[in-house]
DNA sequence: GTGAAAGCGCTAACAG
DNA sequence: CTGTTAGCGCTTTCAC
């Protein structure tokens, strides 16, 4: 029987077809779940992402699909919400699914090492992508957050700017951490201004950003430029500038880490610095297949951020 | 042992304890496929989309997930490309992995009717979202696209407009027919002029509408307003108006079908006609749960598009 | 209250 | 070339 479906050599080209026929007639199909148990493959890899619905990891994911798809794989979606108690929830439901693999952007770079480093040492193959836990014997992709900044502050600068905002993402994340130390370092070194009361948590999210964007355009003594740490908080930003009616870039130059589909169509469009999330969740799936099959040592890559010059940066003399 | 460790009756708080604990210091965790396998119950949903990466879809898919996470559910992510042979396929995995039940929004309102048929009488819960195969007897949600489009026609018209260019969705689609007929017929009933060379194909994407646009902004004779069917070549619509610095409203009128995060912060924000996907999500995954617990009859839904007024469209007198 | 055994659907290994 | 059997990890049933 078995022989026959799965077309494996020692049967007879008659039997076969007969069987086949069999089958094709009783609706059969195969059950992966007996089958993966029995194999010990359940052809099953675990993505664990913080949400879904912002347009970034959507993408990553596809890039993800992309590779897994012709090569049989499914995926099984875990949506964290930037919580560590769901995030734990998950990965141990993913291993309980006996997922060949785990793809993780963990929540928070300290919180959940723990498991984490069980997961590495049962030697289930673990893939970090966008954000890391350090010290962690596993593949990754991330993109070079403190490069990325720093081009971007180094531009703002050399159009003139000696003062800078920053709003920034949850402070608990990898990329937060990373980006804001990396933005300071470089003002730091190039001797741009960074008032304390400048650099307002937008919490990750376009309404925390929006927030943010209105408390600091309403303040006496503003930046003449600010650095927007995602493509989310964007969105909030341009909402406030267009509430408060905020002139971009006379009144203040904005610049962006992340590109997205709106940085485009704003008046005035948006400079930035862009990340390629179908490109990094497309490396992300094949360092995993690289693992399953050839059970590689981990890989890791650090994307560079490139730059886009648009027009939301006024020239200062 | 079974019985410990799933806290049933029948053992000795001694014994329960002591297995626990055994449990816990082997690291223990149960084969969800073998349970699966014993119990005839996978806990897995399959959710069978045309593109994550769509915000549209992308929102969809967290609303299922809200749903689905607490339960215990976990959700199988299977993407067509809007591709009836990748659809086909695809199905046939999730058929194949068990699954408790089938999301989908098919790519065509008649291609696969047969293999959906077939899932609907091998009594496998199935409920369509956004899109349907039409007199199958399922469960689905979908938005109300001829009131919807018909609002929008109705409220250009009163502006004055009496004449209407259409930038339509892939016309294989469901949401694409539906959307194309619901405009002509409004346009017809109301005696709103819609010249076949103003109805141009934008396929659905970004691309094809920017092209499409292009097309249509270069005309020697244009109509005063513009339709676009979806979000996304909302967006392409928007890359040609700031390319061929064409003035909206003034030199042409434009709504949208979708809102989405840029028709806000577009100027001029866009008037348009919004669904709320993760609500829609949110309801397949609810009428899913419902078929599945409760064995219940088939639901249909249909939601309302909500009219939000912007300032895409110009009074003329 | 406890242990042992059967069997979910499959495949690999072993006889015939 | 073909038929049978054991066993993947679990739960349920049945016997003790």
């Amino acid at each position: 029987m078995s022989r026959a479906l799965n077309g494996k050599p020692g049967v007879s080209e008659e039997l076969r077809n007969r069987i086949l026929e069999f089958a094709r007639m009783k609706g059969y199909s195969p059950d992966l779940a007996a089958v993966g148990l029995r194999k010990g493959k359940t052809k099953i890899i675990g993505v664990l992402i913080p949400d879904v619905s912002n347009p970034f990891f959507a993408q990553i994911l596809r890039g993800m699909e992309r590779v897994f798809y012709p090569l049989g794989y499914h995926l099984l979606l875990c949506s964290t919400d930037e919580n560590t108690e769901k995030e734990e929830e998950n990965l141990r439901t993913l291993l309980s699914q006996r997922v060949e693999g785990i793809l993780a952007a963990p929540t928070d770079s300290g919180g959940n090492r723990s498991i984490y480093k069980k997961i590495v040492d049962s030697n289930v193959p673990l893939v970090f992508f966008d954000r890391i836990v350090p010290n962690l014997e596993t593949s990754y992709v991330i993109t070079d957050n403190e490069g990325g900044v720093a081009e971007l502050v180094r531009y703002v600068y050399e159009k003139g700017h000696r003062s800078l905002g920053v709003i920034t993402l949850r402070s608990r994340s990898y990329t937060g951490k990373m980006r804001l130390s990396g933005i300071l370092k470089c003002c730091d070194e190039l001797g741009m201004l960074v008032k304390e009361e400048w650099i307002l948590d937008g919490h990750s999210t376009q309404e925390g950003a929006y927030q943010a964007a209105k408390k600091l355009f309403q303040l006496e003594d503003k930046p003449t430029s600010l650095i927007v740490c995602n493509n989310l908080m964007m969105l909030g930003v341009m909402k406030a500038v267009k509430e408060l009616n905020v002139k971009v870039p006379e009144d203040i130059s904005v610049v962006s880490f992340d590109d997205s589909y709106w940085n485009e169509i704003f008046d005035p469009p948006i400079t930035c610095v862009a990340q390629e999330p179908e490109q990094m969740g497309l490396i992300a799936a094949t360092m995993m297949m690289d693992l399953l099959m050839h059970g590689s040592r981990p890989a890791k890559t650090v994307l560079k951020a490139h730059f886009i010059e648009r027009a939301s940066v006024k020239q200062i003399k």
